[in-house]
RNA sequence: GGGCGCAUAACUCAGCGGUAGAGUACCACCUUCACACGGUGGGAGUCGUAGGUUCAAAUCCUGCUGCGCCCACCA
């Protein structure tokens, strides 16, 4: 047997080990330097040769509480658009950091705290209390950031950014200063959303509406004078405490006779006080509102309780109704609420309101109601609105450039569909309340004399300058203890990051960024904000395209979470994890646990689904299938480095001119493909882009190319057209291997490493220059001469099938077909005979009668296949084979001929569709008439 | 109450006006010298439903049904 003269020992294993390389290549690129970014070149203008353009992508900040998800690992897409601009020779900076993230990180801490030493927050005080909390950040705070290194992120570590370091707080107080004196903030007494359990206002956004079975009750009011009573209706009686009017329709005559009346509240204690500590009598006015009050629901009297609800607070200040407050900051009714209440939480206060109206005989009904209760999107706890003074941000006029600027396409967002979201709510936007009751975050930069005064400024000097022109020296100057809202300072990231508010090299070479590329799910809590103050303080948008992904699910589409307990860890993935770690579900499914998959397939498989607009639901079988791609490519290359003549190949422009059509056919078709990946990426359809390379390197490269071109490697010798076929090989496998690098970025540099390139262009795949596609490549006659030799490979395959031949049985076969298609598809005689078992091969113009004989029969566009069986052949089911065929075939042609002859087509469709079916039409025609010929023949 | 999205093969999804596709799973055969994480061949869908527009509809329009999401203060 003719032994190649490959000489090298196995250069690698057979099966691809993911988990040795990945460290070993992330430690390499990072100790190089390649993630580095150096604005120099951005800074040039862009006429300069060595000019490079920014591609510039801030990373969306995890929590320092976190540890890493499914939703994280989403980063691959911006890794694969900075990997990809890097490739192509753009300045390309991903730029990582983490964020405090106020509450939650906040909540965290208290929770251990509470755990370890059953202490509070308040047990420490808020100086201690955050030394713990920097002291927990700097232990775990380094974990994620691991975690992003484990999953290949081509991050440039030497930019990492905190929201608390000073640099960025610096940043906050500069905005929080500048927005107050130009007008912008300002302080308000009024309802806030209070969460109960955090202690803290929270802003509309961070409270979630969730429909909740409960309850209508209906209370009877009586009337003061004594003439009767009227019944309201409510979902909260323990609030009645707090009601300081009843409110019918004006137009409601069951009522008429009830204006100006008033009513005694049930259960009020003697004293109630409002707001302002005056005392409020028992007695509280009918008053008509037409907004508040509809007709139909309920008994149409509504009880006005402006202390806790944001319509009847409205109402109130409609009315000039006092305000009574009956909840305290904790969830406990305070003194207002009477003796029998006090101290007694919302819930239970409730059941108590309802048995003592009971008692005196003023319950008058209960019925099933659903409502929209709002929960502390942190912590799930019922939010109260309470009144509250708090700081605001003035929204309207930082959302009119915002608006704008998406209007006139300075930002595009991908998918264009939530372009139409974000206008409504910038359009609907409310003021922004950004004062939060913790002490994680940055504390708000105002300080307060005696009298109440606010003084707003970049530090304590500056504040008690002020405070000193106003009130002489020695005034004591009070901070304000509140923090700001996490997004706050999320709201600056795209350019406090790069060193703002000084004028740094950075900013001028890196923003505006490239793209924010993040979950849709943070569109208005983030996306929008930075869109206000980037432009504000900036006067440019802060990234040119928002493009938001879909959420990651489970297999079964339901959101990841903890209390599902279906969360998946990345990591888990990757490097394999125990059955006792697997979600529920998947321990039934995966009894041993999961095997190790590796970093790159879990990234292209997140790439490949990150289609625009769907969800994402992951299951592992299909990191699997990728896994088995990864291996698939791995052993291509094993092939070729085992195969091809030790040393550098030759360049493909050198040898073009002994390439054969298989050669040419693999460079016309990869040529093609890196030029539809790139349009795919620069789409942001990166499953295209997957997609694409993916059919390439198995379906066209392995199925096809290295099955042909196996002869000319074999052979003994240096021939021209060896060499020829080492240089197609490796330079395929170098292009391809670039075009795969952002997804795949450890395998295939592991790999590109090793190939015995004609010239290495760089040290790392990672700075190879990437294929746009070259179409000087494109061969169309070589396509056409390969597909001759497939089609013909199939056809015999097929009838081996068919007729259930023993794949390793070699048989003699007869061809007929065009002289030029049977020249394209023999040339490759020795790899047809291989792929297909064949014996012998024999050419044919025309398969007369006695050839076909005793043979199985294919018919294909180019070719009439004969197979002689010699006796073997079954007669009666092949008569059934061929009559499927036609039959087959014959649906098909009437199915369009049905379309041709239709007057109208003719007259309406486009030239060529029609030209296209009639060829069809014809092609079919002709393939029938043999096939039936095949059959008559057979008896 | 508004707005958005989705219903295509057993599963997960692509296609979005001109012959129904992929991956996985499935069936049969094969340990052939890169790869059994493999090879070859195969089966599998009236493209949710009812209408409409068009020469032509999975693809455009309308109604309906079923899911999902977002926004909104109905007691």
């Amino acid at each position: 047997m003719k032994r190649a003269m490959s000489n090298t020992p196995e250069p690698l294993p057979k099966a691809y080990d993911p988990s040795e390389v990945e460290t070993r290549w992330y430690a390499h690129w990072e100790k190089n330097g390649y993630f580095t970014a150096n604005p120099e070149p951005s800074l040039l203008p862009p006429e300069h040769p060595d000019y490079r353009r920014p591609y510039v992508i801030v990373i969306p900040p995890p929590n320092v509480t976190g540890s890493l998800h499914m939703g994280h690992a989403m980063y691959v897409i911006e890794d694969v658009l900075i990997r990809w601009h890097r490739m192509l020779g753009d300045n390309a900076m991903w730029l990582p950091g983490v964020d405090h993230a106020g509450i939650a990180t906040q909540m965290i801490v208290e929770r251990e705290l509470k755990k370890n030493e059953n202490k509070t927050r308040h047990d420490l005080g808020r100086e201690q209390f955050l030394e713990r909390v920097w002291k927990w950040k700097h232990e775990s705070g380094g974990r994620i950031t691991q975690q992003l290194r484990a999953l290949g992120f081509s991050l440039d570590w030497t930019r990492e950014r905190f929201t608390m370091e000073p640099a960025l707080s610096k940043a906050v107080t500069e905005v929080f200063v500048r927005l107050w004196e130009e007008g912008l903030l300002y302080q308000s007494s009024r309802l806030i959303n209070w969460c109960t359990s955090c202690h803290t206002a929270l802003s509309d956004l961070e409270v979630d509406h969730e429909e909740e079975k409960g309850k209508l009750w209906e209370i009877a009011y009586p009337l003061e004078d004594g003439s009767g009573e009227v019944v309201v209706a409510t979902t909260r009686p323990e609030t009645l405490l707090g009601d300081t009017a009843v409110a019918v329709h004006p137009k409601d005559p069951r009522y008429a006779s009830m204006h100006g009346k008033r009513v005694k509240l049930p259960l009020a204690p003697e004293t109630r006080t409002d707001s302002e500590g005056r005392k409020i009598p028992r007695a509280i006015p009918v008053v008509t509102d037409a907004i508040l009050v509809d007709m139909a629901f309920g008994s149409g009297v509504v009880k006005v309780t402006p202390g806790h609800d944001f319509n009847d607070f409205e109402t109130g200040k409609r009315h000039a109704l006092p305000l009574v407050n009956v909840v305290n900051l904790d969830g406990t009714l305070n003194e207002n609420a009477g003796a029998a209440l006090q101290g007694k939480k919302v819930d239970a206060a409730r059941k108590e309101v309802l048995r003592l109206l009971h008692e005196q005989g003023l319950l008058r009904g209960e019925k099933d109601h659903t409502l929209a209760r709002g929960r502390c999107q942190r912590c799930s706890a019922v939010v109260e609105p309470l009144l509250s003074t708090q700081w605001y941000v003035r929204t309207k006029p930082l959302a009119g450039p915002a608006i704008t600027a998406v209007e006139y396409g300075k930002t595009k967002i991908i998918p264009e569909g939530w372009t139409k979201t974000y206008m409504h709510w910038m359009t609907n936007i409310q003021d922004w309340c950004i004062s939060r009751q913790l002490w994680w975050g940055h504390q708000i930069p105002a300080w307060y004399a005696p009298d109440g005064t606010v003084f707003v400024a970049r530090d304590e000097a500056a504040a008690r300058e002020q405070a000193e022109k106003k009130f002489g020296e020695g005034v004591v100057l009070r901070r304000d203890e509140d923090v700001l809202d996490t997004w706050f300072s999320s709201a600056l990231w795209p350019f406090s990051t790069l060193g703002w508010p000084e004028r740094t090299k950075d900013m001028d070479a890196f923003y505006p960024g490239a793209v924010l590329e993040t979950g849709f799910d943070i569109l208005f809590f983030w996306v929008a904000r930075m869109m206000m103050m980037g432009l504000h303080f900036t006067g440019e948008v802060p990234f040119r395209h928002v493009f938001l992904h879909a959420m990651v699910r489970d297999e079964k589409g339901q959101k990841m979470s903890k209390t599902r307990g279906n969360v998946i860890d990345p990591l888990d993935v990757v490097n394999g994890a125990p059955v006792e770690r697997l979600p529920k579900e998947q321990q039934k499914q995966h009894p041993e646990g999961w095997r190790p998959q590796g970093a790159d397939s879990l990234r292209i498989t997140l790439a490949s689904m990150a289609a625009q607009g769907r969800d994402v639901k992951l299951s592992i079988d299909r990191v699997e299938g990728y896994k088995a791609f990864i291996n698939k490519v791995w052993n291509a290359a094993r092939f070729a480095l085992m195969r091809v003549t030790p040393g550098p190949v030759k360049s493909i422009d050198e040898v073009r001119a002994d390439m054969s059509p298989a050669d040419r056919w693999i460079l016309s078709r990869l040529q093609q493909v890196a030029a539809e990946v790139n349009v795919a990426l620069a789409e942001y359809r990166l499953d295209e882009a997957t997609g694409g390379i993916y059919h390439f390197l198995w379906d066209e490269f392995c199925d096809w190319y290295i099955e042909m071109s196996k002869p000319a490697l074999m052979e003994e010798g240096q021939s021209p057209a060896k060499r020829a076929c080492e240089a197609t090989l490796v330079h395929v496998l170098d292009t391809s291997l670039r075009l795969l690098h952002p997804f795949c970025p450890f395998v295939t540099e592991e790999i590109w490493q090793k190939l015995p390139l004609a010239r290495r262009e760089s040290p790392t795949v990672m700075k190879a220059a990437y294929p746009r596609g070259e179409t000087a490549w494109h061969d169309e006659q070589a396509e056409s001469s390969v597909g001759a030799v497939m089609e013909l490979c199939s056809a015999v395959r097929r009838l081996r099938a068919d007729v259930a031949l023993p794949p390793a049985k070699k048989v003699p076969v007869r061809v007929a077909g065009s002289a030029g298609a049977r020249t394209d598809a023999l040339r490759f005689e020795d790899a047809l005979k291989r792929l297909g078992a064949i014996e012998s091969i024999e050419q044919h113009d025309a398969l007369s009668p006695e050839k076909t004989k005793q043979c199985a029969v294919m018919v294909t566009t180019r070719f009439q296949v004969a197979l002689p069986l010699e006796g073997l052949l079954d007669v009666a089911a092949e008569k059934t084979r061929l009559q499927k065929e036609i039959d087959k075939a014959l649906k098909e042609k009437g199915s369009i001929e049905g379309r041709v002859n239709h007057e109208g087509f003719r007259a309406r469709a486009p030239k060529d569709v029609i030209e296209k079916d009639e060829a069809r039409v014809k092609e079919i025609a002709e393939r029938v008439e043999r096939l039936k010929e095949t059959l008559s023949r057979l008896g």
